[in-house]
DNA sequence: CAGTATTTGTCCGTATGTATC
DNA sequence: GGATACATACGGACAAATACT
């Protein structure tokens, strides 16, 4: 019948205000807030508790605030930062395996390649195809990395979706943080990265091609024969299954 | 050379050592920190930097203090609400579209049914004809759409992957607070709830047969036809060819 | 059930470093 | 370089809310 209600702060109204006004439009990106003692005024309420309230917008990336600017605190355009970050903070606390980050990661991948094939502009073919030559050219392990980085970018980003680019980039920075170790130990390093160089390049050939099937199952196979092997046997089976279908 | 410094504040920094514990699972969920004058002393800085801590962290879902209490402001278990909540903002923010969001869910729930169809239980395929049932059984719209939440909720927990029940979950939930009114003022609100019921039976079917690739492209179809009204003549040829992929 | 102690929420005042004009 | 206004951070204070005895 009833729902619970719980008290509102002082803050947490500020904080409601000055987003509904940016959500509004009518406080528009790099436009200024007027200074904490004027917003003191405005709302009613002490400095404290502005100063809480501009926290909280700041720690969700819609204002900043620096010291001594006699401008005020700057309205920030949206961004995907804050939403990487709750990302990684629940792949992180969920303690979640390394299959199962492979797996969605082979997932998202694959519909990210098959979509890319299909939307890519020449310019980004040509961003893929300079990222490709910096991974050939690269010798330390720290730049093969980068480039690859980049082709992965150039490709989410040819998706011209904004949650693919961003999931994309969130799994792979949690892929890599829990077995970088692993890939820079590795005793076939060479032979590894030479193979993986070589799956790039036909993905990147079936990119080209506008052959979106392909590049896709492209793009799960260099997954699975880049990372598989961290894997148990049952994962492994597993994955090997998402390749082809 | 050098890199640029920015200068760190002092909240930021109790907010990491804060952030830190609890990931490092010296701060388990429930339990609690210490009151905000023994974190004064503890962290050596005034009570008002203390409590702007205190506002991120709770601005972030990872800890909630209730005024009077003793024994401390709690720990939360890590939960998606903010991951929602930040996605949600991109989407008002007009940085995100609403094709974008159903372009993603579209990938993320065919990849979710096809591996649904392989590795359901019989007991979790129970679980989807008892909610089929309840959508069946729904008088009001209210009704419908919570057996419809529960329907792919066991969907996506067959597929095994912790990111993929929370992905669905949290787009979903973006998709119908974007356009929920919409759908409440469909004119034609009981044709399109019997549509979308015979898609769910449809794709049920599949998953009974462990037909992946059927119930991969029944759920995008069923995806399409019921929110594809709500977009543009381009964004619906864009996510008309992605149904049959 | 009531009293008490503790904690949070909020306010005020002040000192200091900083960015802009 | 100086003046001004700003954010940062500190300390003290009181009322409301909560838990525990």
């Amino acid at each position: 019948m009833f729902e619970p209600v719980s008290p509102v702060r002082a803050y947490e109204r500020v904080v409601e205000q000055i987003e509904e006004a940016v959500f509004a439009g009518r406080l528009k990106p790099g436009s200024r807030l007027p200074s904490e003692r004027d917003l003191m005024t405005q709302f009613g309420v002490s400095r404290s508790t502005v100063r809480e309230a501009l926290r909280v917008l700041q720690s969700n990336g819609m204002v900043q605030s620096r010291a001594g600017d006699p401008r005020g605190p700057e309205v920030l355009p949206a961004s995907p930062k804050t939403l990487r970050k709750s990302m990684s903070r629940l792949v992180r606390a969920e303690s979640m395996s390394l299959a199962e980050l492979l797996q969605f990661r082979m997932l998202m991948e694959g519909s990210a390649y098959q979509l890319a094939a299909r939307l890519r502009t020449d310019a980004q073919l040509s961003e893929m195809e300079a990222a490709l030559r910096a991974m050939a050219d690269a010798t330390g392990h720290a730049a093969f990395s980068d480039a690859d980085v980049a082709f992965h970018d150039a490709v989410a980003r040819a998706t011209q979706n904004t949650l693919i680019v961003v999931c994309s980039n969130v799994v792979r920075g949690v892929v890599l943080d829990s077995i970088a170790d692993s890939l820079a130990n590795a005793t076939d390093q060479q032979a590894l990265m030479r193979a993986y160089l070589k799956h790039h390049s036909d993905v990147l050939q079936a990119i080209r091609d506008r052959d979106g099937s392909l590049a896709a199952q492209l793009a799960r196979q260099a997954l699975y024969d880049y990372y598989g092997r961290h894997l148990s046997a049952a994962d492994q089976n597993l994955l090997a299954t998402l390749v082809t279908s």
